[in-house]
RNA sequence: GGUUGCGUAGCUCAGCUGGAUAGAGCAACUCACUUCUAAUGAGUAGGUCCCAGGUUCGAAUCCUGGCGCGAUCACCA
């Protein structure tokens, strides 16, 4: 039972016996640092039905509950705040119940509930993967951690959109130009090389077009008329009809991209249980729509296109299948969401994160799929994010400045070792070590900037600013977890055994920030939201950095409270592992 | 223009379901290294929580209306 839970018990049943009223919530707050005490009841909800002063009401508790001499040792009464001091007695023995647990705020999974799959990175097979991608895979990775944490099955998995005139258009262009080349001949990675034809194929569309504009055409018929694009809807249509050589080398190149998206994340080191193509999955949507027809969601115009009208929910007529009986990106999505629960019947919801330019096509998809009826309909959620911005300015892939994902995690590992090497920190460690360590800060450092900040805010990411190795930053948070591995280390006598000590103020302050930590899962899962883990963890660190600058840990001659310290200094670091292991960042033994 | 998200210190961001005098880091200034890792800590300074109303005992937080920024309003994905 939490702090929270045992004083809502004491607490009512002191207003059972004072008051003789029952009431259901207590609301608590940690005290002010300007007061004394450790947790604040809020008196003011009671006033209203005790029809009384709130001084006295919180006297009168607060009397009771000191009486009781339990776990609150003394109390205070500040206008309507009822400052509770909880005993050391009761902060010992939660520290000694919960120091030597490795999994501490961990709820084991229960198999036999609901799972909830999440969905993230979602790329086209066209272009690599970028820096926006990276916040998308990073969150999503994260998410489904956090969920799996706080005791619910999490399934990963991504939607890869492999179909389509965009991919076509590199088809061509390598068709064209590409004079064979593959990644193994060129020694590019697959996404890259590929994305490098897409990039050719406008550069010639464009050309066309400006011939074309030249010759007379207005900018709409030059980009419908242009032979690129002719060439490429050409295209398209031999890949839905089957054509064999067009189909190879469609799955040829995408093997590539597939290739090559994987070492990216491998270097990002996240994964996934499963992949859906929309090539798989638009013809199940199609089905859907016919269904949804039959029902009446759905009606189809003159012209044979099909249509949801939402007016009444407050949103558009939106299209689901084209007049020529194709599908659009709804239909895909829709055959994509009930293929996923036909492969895992365990699914009771889902997230997606998706950029927030997609908000609507959510709210849409989700109502679609709840008027269709389905269960899990009620739990989906849009785990929107906004747009990553740099220092530099916006990134627009029409003036190329657009940051590729794997050249900016490189950066980050050089400046990671440029600064080490500045500090000379590692004198003394071993090419490899090095290099290892130079991946650990220099992704930490990306990915605790990327996770810290709310998702559904738009963000600055500043990546000198983000290898600091001081402030709220990954590698101030890892060098905190070596220095305490470091302690550890150090103690080279037995601290397994259990001290029972006075607390320091110090002490007392890490304690009570550690058992924060399974409430924060809570919230975090249910808010789908690793910024809270990664400030809370932040807090952390700081509250030890305070400790151990402020007491002597090793050096103290109080043998039982320097057991005390080196378990307490241990605990830290395990949480501190804990929730970095939640947000996917590594911590390094020593740095 | 309609819809939607955001607006907190010079900068980057916290602030959970409304609660006490609004919090960190960076940058600036002051102090503390014979250390268990100073890649640190203690402190000073810095605020019209975009503006105006409203609800409430109590609002950065909830509601309404403005202003600013972003996103979105395709038989593209």
């Amino acid at each position: 039972m939490t702090l929270h839970q045992i004083l809502t018990e004491q607490i009512q049943d002191a207003i059972q016996e004072l008051f003789n009223l029952t009431i259901e919530t207590i609301e608590f707050q940690a005290t002010r640092k300007d007061f004394e005490g450790d947790v604040t009841m809020v008196v003011f909800p009671l006033v209203k039905i005790l029809k009384g002063n709130p001084v006295e009401i919180g006297t009168k508790i607060g009397t009771f509950l000191a009486d009781k001499n339990d776990i609150v040792s003394r109390f205070n009464v500040v206008g309507g705040f009822l400052n509770l001091v909880i005993s050391d007695d009761f902060y010992v023995k939660f520290f000694n119940s919960i120091k030597n647990k490795e999994d501490f705020g961990f709820v084991k999974i229960d198999e036999d509930a609901k799972a909830i799959m999440v969905e993230y990175s979602s790329p086209n097979t066209n272009k690599p993967l970028h820096l926006g991608h990276i916040r998308n895979i990073l969150l999503g990775y994260s998410v489904a951690e956090i969920i799996k944490a706080s005791g619910k099955k999490a399934y990963k998995t991504q939607i890869i959109n492999d179909r389509g005139i965009h991919i076509c258009k590199s088809m061509l262009a390598w068709q064209k130009y590409g004079e064979g080349q593959t990644p193994a001949s060129t020694g590019l990675k697959g996404d890259k090389l590929v994305g490098n034809f897409y990039v050719e194929f406008d550069k010639n569309y464009k050309k066309e077009i400006a011939v074309l504009m030249a010759e007379g055409k207005t900018e709409d018929e030059a980009k419908k008329l242009a032979p690129s694009i002719v060439e490429a809807q050409q295209m398209l249509l031999k890949w839905e009809a089957g054509d064999e050589d067009v189909v190879t080398l469609w799955k040829t190149m995408n093997q590539w991209v597939y290739d090559g998206f994987e070492q990216t994340y491998k270097n990002l080191g996240v994964n996934f249980d499963s992949y859906y193509y929309e090539s798989n999955t638009y013809l199940l949507g199609k089905e859907v729509v016919q269904f949804g027809l039959e029902k009446g969601i759905f009606e189809k115009d003159p012209d044979g296109s099909v249509w949801i009208d939402l007016t009444e929910d407050g949103l558009d007529r939106k299209i689901v299948l084209r007049s020529d009986g194709t599908a659009v990106y709804m239909t895909q999505d829709i055959g994509t969401a009930i293929q996923r629960v036909k492969d895992n019947p365990d699914i009771g919801g889902m997230v997606y994160t998706v950029g927030n330019e997609q908000d609507y096509h959510f709210k849409v998809l989700f109502l679609i799929l709840k008027k269709l009826g389905f269960e899990w309909a009620e739990s989906l959620f849009h785990l929107s994010y906004g747009m990553v911005e740099l220092p530099s300015g916006k990134m627009k892939s029409r003036e190329g400045t657009v940051v590729d994902a794997d050249d900016l995690m490189q950066e980050m590992i050089t400046t990671a070792q440029t600064i080490s090497e500045d500090l000379g920190k590692l004198d003394g460690y071993s090419e490899e070590e090095k290099s290892c360590l130079y991946e650990t800060i220099g992704m930490g450092a990306l990915k605790y900037y990327m996770l810290k900040v709310d998702p559904k805010k738009q963000m600055l990411f500043n990546p000198e600013e983000s290898v600091d190795f001081a402030g709220n930053t990954g590698p101030f948070i890892q060098y905190t977890y070596a220095r305490i591995q470091s302690i550890l280390r150090k103690a080279d006598f037995d601290c397994s055994k259990e001290v029972s000590v006075e607390l320091h103020e110090k002490e007392k302050e890490l304690i009570k920030q550690i058992q924060m930590y399974p409430d924060v899962i809570q919230s975090a899962a249910t808010n789908y939201s690793p910024a809270l883990i990664a400030n809370y963890t932040y807090e952390l660190v700081k509250e030890f950095n305070s400790f151990y600058q402020n007491v002597s840990i090793l050096g103290e001659t109080d043998e039982a409270k320097k057991i005390f310290r080196v378990q307490l200094s241990r605990t830290v670091g395990n949480t501190i592992k804990s929730a970095f292991q939640l947000l996917g960042i590594q911590v390094p033994e020593r740095m």
